[in-house]
RNA sequence: GUCGGAGUGGCGGAAUUGGCAGACGCGCCAGACUAAGGAUCUGGUGCCCGCAAGGGCGUGGGGGUUCAAGUCCCCCCUCCGACACCA
């Protein structure tokens, strides 16, 4: 290893290594020096290179891919330190570990520093991949970079649009008239899942409704399979029940209401409306029911006496904003309105009346719900500020003192369902909908469909042409990609960019050859990222996104690693598109979800607030990689908690891992502190000790491996060092061949963890072999087993002792060891009462 | 409000099945080396009583099961997260 440059006393130290100016420097740790090294080293290997032919059983390990910010910061940093253990640690392992890197290049920052400073977003982002790319270098990172993928290369756009136009032609991609969210910061309409509490999940602005023609992907279609596949995801319960909630099944039943008048007279036009309630077996005691403002009947069953208060209250509700709607401190009071109609309750053929109110969402079900006070607490709110009666039809239980009751109970003033009890009352009102031909059983989902149209330039172009004669055109295939042209006037509108360059506007029919208009607006950009993990296998693809037999050997995703925050946004996305794409026959049929393991690491924070460079407190990674080296700011991230936990920068602890890593070297370099003092010769029972701490070394840091119990590796290595400095201080420790075992072992185990460093000693110490392609290390079982074990004595429970006994010993000989203590009789007036032995751990004597 | 998750020294946390609570690190204290120490090394460090030996208490609070509870059961408190007019 002649070209280390740890070895070269004329390159510049680091300020870590100043003090130890005393060592010699060739056996000094150096983390500045060496780490540069061996990232060049695996890049010029291809040591994480991984082809399709690989004989190894095949893994997918994936950290999201990040959006091109610039220089990493500590969220990538410990994201990057998680997804690049498992890299190498799998590989250990022996799997052929396909570990692919690319950037999230599309997106409002971008385009924001466009507006800002006349600059292109291209040279921009850029800029910041590669600013990203060294970043993501310096920590040790390794990645198959033959495979990177960008969202805004026009061969990633290429296949984007590609799979647009597949979606279009099977109906999953269409366009619609509807009531939007469109955020005032960032000049777009956003899907439903990007507002959050009435806010831009973003930008924070709050949304206004407009009503828009938009494009949307039919997700709803996929909401039952996109509820029952979670079954079988190993992912975070906490992700899957957001996923649970956003789709938000209910099951009731839905039926048709006759606009009637107040002696139940039909309403000349046959005017009529269908209600969904998951409560059908209380339809007896409905005593009025609502319909949402933005009704399409209001206008038209509205009585003339009403019509001036009905329209005054649309054109307020209309003007309420989405927060303000959504939130339940006004007095309801003020939040309906009666309509003079009336409508006719199938159960009962009686009439009651029709109100509006603006919690009633236009969107959901039907958009008119039926209003039962007595088992409804927001219906028994209405009932009472606007006078209407309450019919209880579930009985109480004894001295109940509520106001609604929402609990199962027998049935009462119900007709036909009295004396049943909740579920079968159901059941029976459901049947009798169906007999009468008014209603049926009915299943609805919150989930909406996926608005994925942005007025905005840096996306994907949405590849389609309107045409007079033709209308909705898409573009061919062979005339992708669509790229966005560089003459665009960036200065936000509201209405595309795109639409300030002719050339790319005006173009011509692809069928008739006409004069057509392009579609302006671009793709959500979480669209790119609905499929760039099946694209990671298979890069190269020129035909189709992706060939099938290259997904076969890959997806799913082995372990996926990154942000909880998209919980019900990236990962509902993706596992919609790799459903769909599998049904298309794009992908392979049997592909039903993209992510088996999902680990969701937790948000680094400073003085108690999240890390962003808005907030202007970040910790720059860079400073502590250029002092204390990578591998010490990587161990330092996996030391200080569990992985899935939010951390508090200030208790990271580097100085502490610097220190740990500074030991190791100090032990396993070659001519280090201790290399004088072995010895060979026979074994004492001290190395032998070592020996069993090394196996049992060995086992637990592969099952903390195995549980990302990463804190906890840490500490056995910590304390495994500590027993090894011990060890060999000790006069009957230092026996070469197990020192360098027991060393060798350290090494292999560190190797994930801390590559650099580890592979820097392991060349020094192996002739320039590389411990990363070393096979994992087993323990063995019989070195796991101890000859002799700490036997506790309790008397009534509490310790009183604590004897040596073999590790074979019998209940009659553990007894007796008990029994033969001082400190134990003691505490033991006489006999025993009750002796509880469990061989050879423990005896508790109970007096 | 509903549903999850959690609560252990000064701090982060460990304890896989009910069986030695506090591993490991940070911090702190003392010592060694030293011209010096914000370097390094060694030892100590849950709280209370005690010179010590030793003893008592102790995993948010209260009750229970058990020879034995951080761990299991019931009630309560606090914190965090998600959902929150979805009919």
């Amino acid at each position: 290893m002649s070209d280390s440059p740890a070895g070269d006393p004329e390159t510049t130290r680091g300020d870590a290594a100043a003090d130890i100016s005393d060592e010699d420097a060739a056996s000094a740790y150096r983390p500045t020096e060496i780490e540069p090294y061996w990232q060049d080293y695996w890049r010029e290997h291809r040591t994480y290179e991984v082809d399709d032919d690989d004989p190894r059983p095949p893994y997918y390990v994936l950290c999201m891919y990040p959006y091109p910010s610039g220089n990493a910061h500590m969220g990538h940093v410990r994201n990057y330190t998680f997804g690049d253990l498992l890299t190498r640690y799998r590989t250990m392992q022996g799997d052929a570990v396909l570990s692919p890197m690319g950037f999230d290049s599309f997106g409002l920052p971008a385009e924001n520093a466009a507006i800002k400073t006349g600059v292109h977003p291209r040279p921009y982002t850029d800029e910041r991949i590669e600013m990203l790319r060294g970043s993501i270098t310096r920590i040790g990172g390794v990645y198959d970079w033959r495979r990177e993928v960008r969202s805004h290369d026009p061969e990633y756009i290429r296949w984007t649009q590609w799979i647009f136009l597949k979606f279009l032609e099977a109906g999953l991609a269409y366009r619609k008239a509807a009531p939007v969210n469109w955020c005032p910061g960032c000049q777009t309409v956003l899907a439903n899942e990007q507002v959050v509490d009435g806010a831009c999940e973003r930008s924070g602005d709050l949304v206004e409704r407009r009503d828009l023609e938009q494009w949307y992907f039919r997700i709803t279609d996929y909401a039952q399979q996109l509820l029952d596949d979670l079954e079988g995801l190993d992912w975070p319960d906490r992700v899957v029940t957001q996923q649970r909630n956003w789709i938000g099944r209910s099951e009731g039943a839905q039926f048709t209401m006759a606009v009637v008048d107040a002696e139940g007279a039909g309403h000349p036009d046959g005017l009529e409306f269908d209600v969904f309630t998951t409560r059908p077996d209380t339809s007896f005691g409905m005593t009025f029911c609502v319909l949402a403002p933005e009704h399409p009947l209001v206008p038209l069953l509205t009585a003339d006496d009403r019509r001036e208060a009905v329209e005054a209250f649309v054109e307020q509700a209309r003007n309420t904003s989405e927060i303000d709607r959504l939130s339940t401190d006004r007095p309801v009071g003020t939040r309906g309105c009666a309509t003079g109609a009336f409508a006719r309750n199938p159960f009962t053929g009686q009439p009651v009346p029709v109100y509006l109110a603006d919690y009633v969402l236009a969107t959901y079900g039907t958009g008119a719900v039926m209003a039962v006070p007595g088992e409804d607490q927001r219906d028994w709110d209405f009932a009472t500020a606007f006078g209407i009666p309450i019919v209880e039809t579930v009985t109480r239980p004894e001295g109940w003192e509520g106001e609604a009751y929402a609990a199962d109970g027998v049935h009462k003033n119900s007709g036909f369902l009295d004396g049943m009890d909740v579920p079968t009352a159901k059941a029976a009102a459901i049947d009798w909908l169906v007999e009468e031909g008014a209603g049926e059983r009915k299943v609805n989902f919150r989930l909406r469909d996926w608005l994925l149209s942005r007025q905005r330039f840096w996306g994907c172009p949405i590849p389609v042409v309107y045409c007079d004669t033709d209308g909705i055109v898409p573009v061919p295939l062979d005339q992708l990609p669509v790229v966005a042209p560089d003459d665009v006037e960036f200065t936000p509108t509201g209405q595309s960019p795109l639409l300030s360059s002719p050339e790319f506007l005006h173009t011509t029919c692809p069928t008739c050859s006409g004069p057509a208009r392009r579609e302006t607006d671009t793709m959500d950009t979480f669209v790119d990222s609905s499929w760039y993990f099946l694209r990671f296998c298979d890069p190269w693809s020129d035909e189709a996104p992706f060939r099938q037999d290259r997904i076969e050997r890959w997806m799913p995703v082995d372990q996926y690693i990154g942000g909880a925050e998209h919980a019900v946004l990236h990962l509902m996305y993706a596992r919609f598109f790799t459903k769909a794409l599998a049904d298309l026959g794009v992908a392979p049929k049997e592909l039903r979800e993209p992510f088996q393991r999902l680990f969701t690491q937790g948000m680094i924070r400073l003085a108690g607030t999240k890390m962003s460079k808005s907030k202007g407190n970040l910790v720059a990674p860079e400073e502590i990689i250029d002092t204390l080296g990578a591998d010490t700011l990587r161990l330092a991230h996996l030391a200080v908690k569990p992985p899935e936990e939010d951390v508090d920068w200030e208790d990271v602890g580097l100085e502490g891992c610097a220190r740990f890593l500074q030991r190791v070297w100090r032990i396993s370099v070659p001519g280090g502190e201790f290399d004088a003092a072995l010895r060979d010769g026979a074994e004492t029972a001290e190395d032998t000790a070592l020996l069993r701490a090394t196996h049992r070394l060995v086992a637990d840091v592969t099952e903390a491996f195995d549980r990302w119990s990463y804190h906890v590796a840490v500490a056995k290595f910590m304390a495994y060092v500590n027993e090894l400095q011990r060890s060999l201080r000790s006069e009957a420790g230092g026996h070469r061949a197990t020192v360098e075992f027991a060393t060798d072992t350290l090494l292999q185990l560190l190797a994930p963890a801390c590559p650099h460093m580890t592979a820097e000693l392991w060349s020094r110490r192996h002739d320039g072999g590389h411990v990363h392609e070393v096979p994992w290390p087993a323990a063995d079982p019989a070195m796991l087993v101890e000859d002799s074990v700490t036997m506790v004595v309790q008397v009534a429970g509490k310790v009183r002792d604590r004897i040596e006994v073999a590790a074979d010993a019998d209940e009659a000989t553990c007894v007796a060891a008990a029994l033969a203590s001082e400190k134990v009789q003691a505490h033991l007036d006489g006999e025993p009462r009750k002796v509880i032995a469990r061989p050879p751990k423990l005896v508790n004597l109970v007096p």
